[in-house]
RNA sequence: GUGGGGAUGGCGAAAAUGGCAAACGCACCUGACUUAGAAUCAGGAAUCUGAGAGUUCGAAUCUCUCUCCCCAUACCA
């Protein structure tokens, strides 16, 4: 009977209603749930919340490719899976707008960032609803849109009005520092604050200009201005934070930094380093990112220990010292030398005459050397005597202080007492300039190295320390420095406050005026600050920022809005005409009220920082504050964040920091962000590359002169491009040459020979190469014996369909290789097979694989399976668009199992399934619902993806038609595929989205089993299986099993020494 | 150098708790249906877990040694 209906159905056109129709199917469903607001959160609900979050996108030029929503798809199947468990699922999205490739852009071609931010956000959005995303886009955010971006302003003032007290541990207002500092100075005060930061009392407070009031409370701000040496970046224009440089270079676009002094504004994250550290306790995130976390942080525990510098005849009256950071003060008495880093302010002050040429001349060499020449080069040992001592604090010695660049001044206090015999680079130092290494170990050879452990540790020569192990020696040496108020314990981290300034447009504007070189917040009521129009997104020729082209960028104090530069202009000439001294009469009245506005704009992570809370608010009350008090409350934090591990010491830490602040100033209730992050692998691109030969020549003169490639000895040597098929490489033993292959093939070599022999007998070199010209006048003393094969990179668009071979035809009509347009290209088979290689999908390798395409010819539910079918998220794995047949047709299988009425007409058996007669099915459904609903929970999509192939091929072999089956295993497919669940969750008859159907409930009773086919293995290796019930106990099985006949026969008339029966596994019998 | 993660067929991969290695899919081969292709259906093959040692009745899984690859970080005192 079925037989015929199969048969039936291939006679018959299926009609278009019966075909798994995906493109139709997909609008159609994207339309009702856009129609409906389907996924639409609401902040009020009887439900469990839950926070579904994805690191937004930068909306770039190029838009998606099909590596990008690798992990939108993750969580977009996790949101629609907790939906399905009854949660209010929050799950939103938007977009990171401001950024550099905009404005380069803009720079290139006159275009406003805005514009071309606004088209690719549109192409965004269009790609991203093709996909079937479960977003709700109500809440959409975009950080370049003056509604979002005045609450970024509005949080950079409330930063600026806020200072650390370190004995709250908390961020406070800066209003109440300043009520101390009225009543009792500085003395007490116990907050983050920058190095140089003086005593005062209350009457010296008081007593203050204005001005010195600002610039000494500046000094405290958790956002504050101050001259910073900062990474310079030539090229962009702009400064860039530390996460920002990847080996010495820009991370975008790879352009050189230097360092450089400028007025910046920069943010105090340095005083949450110990809590940044302690959050990550209390986050589910992975091992590697708390890891880099930590790293980068940097924290050591040890001591400050104080030098002081043994006065010489020639040096000025002054007396100095030198304050050292150690890990390691129970090797005090190891100290034979102290280095500084050749920028330390000391350097001048304390050097000999005698030394003071040499001095100068290496401290000019560092500084000319580029941060990155200093970074690579780190085996060379350089330093130079500064014919200074400093005297040992307890010793009394005189101890000699260098200079050297493995000192750096940006970390510590630039300096360090050198314990050769227990810091390797301290080792190495001593040893390159022959200082002494005292040996402060106990039983330890330092002959070859240093000691750098602090385990075993016994402690010699060292007076108080001797036997002490690393914990006591360094708690007594602490207590010892103490007593004699030379040093004192010390937490020091790597961290340093970030620059928050960028030198660019499209950023945004800092709420900031300038009085009298003062800075001054805009009253948040008037925000927001919004960018002006620039007629040119390049810096000024005074090297100003780009604001400085504003002509409307001036504030107006009495009016409270920006007017135009000229009214500024205009009270600063009046000014200078009245001839008044500025600092008799008040800025404000001279200026009229008018004054000029910031120039600098903010960095990427400020926007990025805080939008996660932005979301949980509707938009109808975004007006009212940041997020409301019932939102922040109701949605708390974000329950699981999926997006990339490259934000690690960026995004990832900035918004842990911004969160911990405003939970500190009360206007959020949580101080961690994200409570659970996974960070989604990279998709990589197949690049395609094609072998381009040429051939390797010997002399076989007196001197045999083996192996060069022809082009190697003259470019005019050439005998045209020549392409192989890598099949022929593929056959052959290849061997490494000049970071490439050769390889030996007789009839290329032939062939080669007679083109070369052709071409270039009695060929005269145009340029007089004498070396070339002899060879060719000796021409036939030379072998072609071999093939030199290079790669080149070819576009995977000239590929013939999705194979790995090359569409010739293509690649010679193409005008980006017309290069080649006469070359050859030589295949085997009448085929020409390229080399696949897995690679960053880029546009510049050519490898880039767009979703349009894919979701055109598959449909949007192959896609979301076939990107998680690709192999665990977390891993970096290629795209190879053949497979996605794969799971293509697994959906045609799942659709065919829903139409399995007459001509394929859509068919579920509403009867209620009997336990008898759906055993087998109910089986298969229930180890479906078990196995996908473990993997949700652990994140393991690929795996449920084969579960559903499993359970899909099972049912069809059951001729399964039942409601009862089929209509909960769409609902576990559904997170996956969305679109076809619904559209055959309609055919089942419903009228409501499928998209909060409750989750199958898992009852092991389905899959309860009488028998187990056991494994009988011999000596470990399995021979065959035997079927025996589940309730037979180990004697039973055992003798059951040496019965069999089986057994009998691989035993061969031996004994068994010993059968091992382990009930409902395995039987392995030994002997 | 340091920290993290890896290594399983031609490819992507799967194998809580040690218990039939390679499920699922791609590619490959054969057959059916087709004028042919596409699609569909039925069937098939192979390779033996990076190397070495150990623990065990039994190891992809646990322990040790080594090799290679990827990522992060880099003179952090």
């Amino acid at each position: 009977m079925c037989c015929n209906t199969t048969k039936f159905a291939a006679y018959f056109k299926v009609n278009s209603k019966m075909r798994y129709n995906f493109n139709d199917i997909e609008k159609k469903w994207q339309d009702k749930w856009a129609q409906n607001e389907t996924f639409k959160a609401s902040n009020k609900s009887d439900k469990p919340k839950y926070y579904v979050l994805d690191m937004f996108p930068y909306p770039s030029g190029a838009g998606l490719h099909v590596g990008h929503p690798l992990g939108y798809i993750a969580s977009d199947i996790y949101a629609r899976y907790k939906r399905h468990k009854g949660f209010n699922v929050l799950h939103p999205q938007g977009y990171d707008s401001f950024g550099l490739p905009a404005e380069q852009y803009a720079i290139q071609t006159g275009q406003h960032p805005a514009v071309t931010t606004e088209a690719n956000i549109k192409t965004y959005r269009r790609q991203l609803d093709q996909i079937g995303f479960s977003f709700d886009w109500s809440r959409e955010v975009r950080t370049s849109n003056p509604e979002y971006y005045k609450w970024t302003q509005w949080i950079f003032i409330q930063l600026f009005e806020s200072y650390y007290c370190k004995d709250s541990d908390m961020a406070r207002p800066v209003s109440e520092l300043v009520e101390v500092f009225k009543t009792e100075g500085n003395t007490r005060i116990n907050a983050a604050c920058d190095d140089d930061v003086e005593l005062f009392t209350a009457e010296d407070w008081n007593a203050y200009t204005s001005e010195q009031q600002q610039e000494i409370l500046l000094k405290y701000r958790l956002t504050y201005l101050a001259e910073t040496e900062v990474n310079w970046c030539p090229a962009l224009g702009t400064v860039l934070a530390n996460d920002e440089i990847v080996n010495g270079v820009s991370e975008r676009g790879g352009h050189p930094v230097i360092r450089k002094k400028m007025t910046q504004w920069s943010m105090r994250i340095s005083a949450y380093a110990e809590r940044l550290l302690q959050g990550l306790d209390t986050i589910d995130w992975t091992d590697a990112l708390k890891d880099i976390q930590k790293n980068w942080i940097g924290k050591s525990v040890g001591a400050s220990v104080t030098f002081n510098v043994i006065p010489t005849e020639q040096s000025d009256e002054e007396s100095h010292t030198i304050s050292v950071f150690t890990t390691r003060p129970d090797t005090i008495f190891g100290v034979s030398f102290m280095t500084l880093a050749p920028e330390h302010e000391l350097v001048a002050k304390i050097t000999t005459p005698e030394q003071k040429a040499e001095v100068d001349a290496y401290t000019e060499a560092t500084a000319k050397r580029s941060e990155r020449d200093r970074m690579a080069d780190v085996k060379t040992i350089s330093g130079v005597f500064t014919g200074a001592y400093a005297e040992h604090p307890f010793t009394k010695e005189p101890i000699p202080i260098w200079i050297g660049d493995y000192v750096l001044a940006s970390y510590g206090t630039g300096a360090v007492m050198a314990v050769p015999c227990g810091d390797q680079r301290d080792y190495g130092f001593a040893k390159h300039f022959n200082i002494p290494i005292p040996n402060i170990f106990d039983g330890v050879d330092i002959s070859e190295e240093a000691f750098d452990s602090k385990d075993n540790v016994k402690i010699a020569n060292s007076d108080f320390l001797n036997g002490f192990n690393y914990k006591k020696a360094t708690k007594r040496a602490i207590y010892e420095l103490e007593q004699i108020g030379q040093g004192e314990g010390k937490t020091n981290y790597r961290l340093r406050d970030a620059v928050f300034s960028r030198q660019r447009y499209w950023g945004e504007p800092f709420p900031v005026y300038y009085v009298n070189g003062m800075p001054q917040m805009i009253d948040a009521e008037h925000l927001p600050l919004t960018l002006p129009e620039v007629e040119k997104y390049l810096p000024t020729e005074e090297g100003e920022p780009p604001l400085g082209r504003a002509d409307v960028w001036a504030w107006d104090t009495k009016n409270n809005k920006v007017v135009s530069n000229e009214v500024l202009r205009q009270a600063q000439h009046d000014q200078t005409n009245d001839n008044v001294i500025p600092t008799e009469r008040s800025d404000e009245e001279s200026h009229n009220g008018v004054y000029p506005l910031e120039l600098n704009t903010m960095p990427g992570w400020a926007g990025s920082s805080w939008y996660f809370f932005r979301y949980m608010e509707e938009q109808a009350k975004r007006d009212e504050a940041f997020a409301t008090e019932d939102a922040l409350k109701y949605w708390e934090n974000v329950d699981l964040y999926i997006g990339g591990s490259e934000h690690a010491t960026g995004h990832l830490l900035y918004s842990r920091f911004w969160v911990k602040f405003l939970y500190d100033r009360g206007f959020v209730g949580i101080d961690e962000p994200f409570k659970k992050l996974i960070n989604q692998g990279m998709i990589l691109g197949t690049s395609a590359f094609i072998y381009k030969i040429e051939p390797i020549i010997t002399y076989y003169g007196e001197n045999v002169n083996r192996g060069k490639p022809l082009e190697e000895i003259s470019d005019e040597l050439c005998v045209g491009d020549y392409f192989i098929s890598k099949s022929f490489i593929d056959k052959e033993e290849t061997y490494p040459l000049y970071g490439e292959v050769q390889f030996h093939n007789e009839e290329l070599q032939l062939r080669f020979k007679e083109i070369f022999l052709q071409r270039f007998k009695g060929f005269t070199f145009s340029d007089g190469n004498d070396y070339a010209q002899r060879f060719i006048d000796n021409i036939e003393k030379f072998e072609v014996d071999g093939i030199f094969a290079c790669k080149r990179q070819v576009d995977i668009s000239l590929l013939e369909g999705s194979s790995d071979y090359l569409d010739i035809d293509a690649i010679k009509q193409d005008t980006r290789y017309s290069d080649w347009k006469d070359a050859e290209f030589i295949k085997e088979d009448d085929k020409f097979l390229t080399l696949r290689e897995p690679e960053k999908m880029s546009k510049s390798k050519y490898n880039v694989v767009n979703p349009d395409d894919i979701v055109e010819q598959y449909g949007a539910d192959s896609l979301r399976l076939y990107e998680m079918f690709l192999g665990p998220l977390e891993q970096y794995k290629p795209w190879n668009t053949a497979g996605i047949t794969g799971v293509h047709g697994f959906l045609k299988k799942l659709w065919k199992l829903f139409h399995q009425g007459e001509n394929g007409e859509f068919y579920v058996n509403p009867s209620p399934l009997g336990k008898s007669e759906g055993a087998e099915s109910l089986k298969t459904l229930h180890k479906t619902i078990k196995k996908v609903e473990e993997d949700i929970e652990n994140f393991s999509f690929n795996t449920s993806v084969s579960t559903f192939m499993i359970a899909v091929n099972e049912l069809t072999a059951q001729k399964c038609t039942s409601k009862d089956i089929l209509q909960p295993l769409l609902v576990l497919i559904s997170p996956y595929a969305p679109h076809i669940a619904e559209e055959l969750w309609e055919k089942l008859g419903h009228s409501e989205s499928i998209s909060t159907a409750p989750f199958p409930k898992f009852e092991a009773s389905h899959l309860v089993e009488s028998s187990k086919n056991y494994p009988i293995s011999f000596n470990g290796k399995m021979r065959f299986t035997m079927e025996l019930p589940l309730d037979m106990d180990k004697d039973e099985i055992e003798k059951t099993v040496l019965a069999n006949e089986k057994t009998q026969e691989q035993l061969q008339g031996r004994t068994p020494k010993k059968v091992i029966v382990v009930p409902g596994k395995i039987v392995n019998i030994v002997g």
